[in-house]
DNA sequence: TGCACACTTAGCGAATTAGCTAAATACTGG
DNA sequence: CCAGTATTTAGCTAATTCGCTAAGTGTGCA
């Protein structure tokens, strides 16, 4: 399965979604993330693997813990190419605009 | 569930992105799109269906058949949104080079 | 070594999904 | 009204997905 079709599978659930979101600031730990939800810690391993599959997030080891990043651009890149891809005209437009009112 | 929610999970799955690719360009009958796969009329049908609640397309009656237009809004207005939840800065920039390279 | 902690992997069950065929509905033209 | 075409709805099955608990792996530290 090519990247974009990975990524756009990951987003399709709500609890990867929001976790891309609390990883925007900074780098989390599996568990720190796991405590900002209600389901159990493998389940979140289980998104987290997914996610990582997608190249949506990396993770390094930091001694007892795994620490997971968020990687923007594989997110804006797929997103934007598929955008591009169906509406190329009204994302130009949208383009303009937002540069005319920064 | 609500609207962005309906249109990360259409987009899960590839014959509905083409489906909206097939649409870019102009609008086209249930039974054109079927045409453009390899798949049975009624799973077009279901994919047209989910598209529709996630507000990605919109349909007419045309006599006998049924037109289905592309709603570009719903799709750049989730993807933007949710990539601006996630990764402003970076969408910023991406913003800042595009329009500087028109 | 050995225990504790952090996390992942394995394996199971319920729910969802995507495909199919058959049947129903909606409109057109005779 | 009837036949024909376009499309959807119903109902089924196989595959996938998401949750869980239990067990395994890897690291830190006494």
């Amino acid at each position: 399965m090519r990247t974009a079709a990975r990524v756009f599978r990951a987003l399709a659930d709500p609890t990867r979604r929001q976790i891309l979101e609390e990883l925007k600031a900074k780098e989390l730990a599996a568990g720190e993330i796991g405590a900002r939800f209600e389901i159990s810690a493998p389940s979140i391993s289980r998104h987290l693997a997914i996610l990582k599959a997608a190249e949506l997030v990396s993770e390094r080891r930091d001694g007892n813990r795994i620490l997971y990043r968020l990687e923007p651009e594989t997110l804006i890149a797929s997103l934007n190419s598929y955008l591009s891809a169906v509406c190329p005209t009204q994302v130009r437009q949208r383009r303009r605009i937002a540069a005319r009112r920064p």
